[in-house]
DNA sequence: CGTCATCAAGAAAACGTTTACTCAGAGCGG
DNA sequence: CCGCTCTGAGTAAACGTTTTCTTGATGACG
């Protein structure tokens, strides 16, 4: 039974036991600071620990304490900024509150969802999903029915699951709302992909803002997919039209900066001859030039938010009924959309700080 | 003894093999779709895993495998393009080899760092360690010794870990020797933080190819520290030198864009007055105009590399020996440093003017 | 001197799995 | 009908912790 220790396999705390001479319930006691243990004895366990290098096996105590400390994140994808900066956000308060995060990101179709939540099991305490895939019966299927979740931006809207979104469909009225009120009237619209949530309901604002604001106007939507190239090719088609629209209202800021080099190459001046608007607020937005006007979707916020309301289910799992909250963002005037003086020049948060 | 089922509890194993009135055992055979379990008893199986919406738990799994198949990431910080192509990077290998990623950024000092490593121990099958603070000390005492792990771009280069850096010196070396390629003579250099071992290594190269390239011209630097900010600080005092350089090389690329932005507001043309160079490459970098020349890091490849090699010493811990490799960044150039004819685009220079 | 609280420390159960071992019965050739 | 292999399924040990009980010693107090 003597259980030679072994090659290259770590301590545990029966090791230390052994060398200390006492019960694993006293290295235990050792390393949780608990009461009542002898002072000479916690010296010896002490040393045993720091000539083992032991260290705690965190799997083996969450399996007792049903505590990890860590919270799982199911993200669609890790492209972009827009990711980066929820990340961030979610970041921010796991480090305040001394949590780890455990990333997902493979989760193309709904299958795929299910199996990422399904590893997660017994692994977190929680869990964030962003997924267009994510339904009832999916999240009833695979989740274990005690794990506390929020989704976010998710198209689930039921009353058992904490939601926080963004409000894209007023963020967009509240854009074409300010371009009219610049005087422009010609207004395009740049989409993102159909199947995308936010894309429909920014595409629905542009439509209903102008319908209300300017019954007069036909809207004129061109096709895209939240990339920069297709954001030129919308440009290039809007520049070469006869009857050039005076405002471009884009899906996303990324497809607005695709526009602003399709019309700069066409010799296009932003926003004298035509004006810009995007969607999101990446930090890119207010670094090209002109600087891009856009609608500031607080995505560090919502991250933050997130993690926030799902630590509060944690905390109190019986007490806390599910929240549903919409972030609503605001529109950020810069020069693309014909601000007479270009504010002044700082960007908005630290830029980085390694290479 | 008998367990009441519990309320808000998870179904375990022991619940489904009551309610399929088998062994616990066979309910495990027919989850790992194991050898030899009779169609019946797969099938009672199988129905009282739906019934029960039972999920496995991977925690108390991995205890008894030793196998987590998640991967550590300690990361100093989260902020900026860099980080997000990093995980990026990390992420694309992570979801080929359906991983996980337990993602930790809480360290702002060597004890931040070793809480996070040990907290790490017995969730991870291996770590990805990025961190100025990593010492051989620190890891001996915190690490378990046989935990695989990675550095990236850090000081420590010792026998006894694989160790991914980007060569920066050389890097820089290059970017100076082809702006004095360009005929550029005074070459001043805005500097990164003084700590960071990156800045200090760009510095280096600068100094280093200037003296041999251009023996006669001697080194100009300010400091800087790789905000938008201090670019732009720098910017405003070359503009207003009497004897302004005709070439700058910052020690990243928003410095470089913060230098661009002074250097407009002075009234200089870029780069027919003044060259800008960079260093990064960062998305940002091919959008502003005039498009900056930089030098490409790839920093997704080296968040790619850096899983792979860790994913072999994971697999054959005794065969693989440590690697040390050092992915040498090449010059990209753009328009900021004089390329007579801007690759597509000819409206280009114009837009430079509009701010 | 007996009772009782107090304290330090050990024994053992529990967490939820996997897996080596065991075992009963079936099939079957000799 | 005896031993043999083969199959399906159960038993129990193990993974590395925490924590509840238990116990033995020590001394205080009546």
């Amino acid at each position: 039974m003597a259980r030679i220790a072994r090659g290259g396999s770590q301590a545990s705390i029966k090791d230390v036991a052994r060398k200390a001479r006492v019960s694993i319930a006293s290295v235990s006691r050792v390393m949780n600071d608990h009461d009542s243990v002898g002072a000479e004895t916690r010296e010896r366990v002490l040393a045993a620990v720091r000539s083992l290098h032991y260290v705690p096996h965190s799997g083996a105590r969450s399996l007792i304490t049903q505590r990890t400390n860590v919270v799982g994140v199911l993200l669609p994808d890790l492209h972009g900024e827009f990711f980066s900066e929820l990340i961030r956000g979610i970041d921010a308060v796991a480090r305040l509150r001394r949590l780890q995060l455990l990333l997902s990101s493979t989760h193309g179709d709904a299958a795929e969802l299910a199996v990422a939540i399904r590893t997660m099991r017994g692994r977190v305490d929680g869990l964030l999903v962003m997924s267009p895939h994510v339904d009832a019966a999916l999240l009833d299927k695979n989740l274990p029915s005690a794990l506390p979740i929020v989704l976010l931006n998710s198209p689930l809207e039921d009353a058992r699951h904490s939601t926080l979104t963004i409000d894209s469909y007023r963020g967009a009225r509240a854009m074409v709302s300010h371009l009219v009120g610049r005087g422009h009237r010609r207004i395009a619209h740049v989409a993102g992909p159909e199947l995308n949530l936010d894309a429909q309901e920014r595409l629905r604002g542009y439509r209903d803002e102008l319908a209300s604001s300017l019954p007069r106007v036909a809207p004129q939507v061109l096709p895209g997919n939240f990339s920069e190239k297709s954001g030129y090719l919308a440009g290039r088609l809007l520049a070469a039209q006869p009857d050039r629209p005076d405002a471009v209202f884009a899906a996303n800021d990324v497809i607005a900066v695709g526009c602003m080099v399709a019309f700069r190459e066409a010799g296009l001046r932003v926003p004298d001859d035509i004006a810009v608007a995007g969607f999101d607020d990446i930090p890119l937005a207010s670094l090209v030039s002109p600087a891009l006007t856009t609608v500031r979707v607080q995505i560090a916020d919502l991250g933050q938010s997130a993690l926030e309301q799902l630590l509060l289910s944690i905390e109190s799992p019986t007490r806390s009924r599910p929240v549903s909250r919409a972030l609503v963002p605001e529109v950020v005037v810069r020069e693309s959309c014909g601000v007479e003086k270009p504010p002044k020049r700082r960007s908005r948060r630290q830029a980085a700080r390694l290479p």
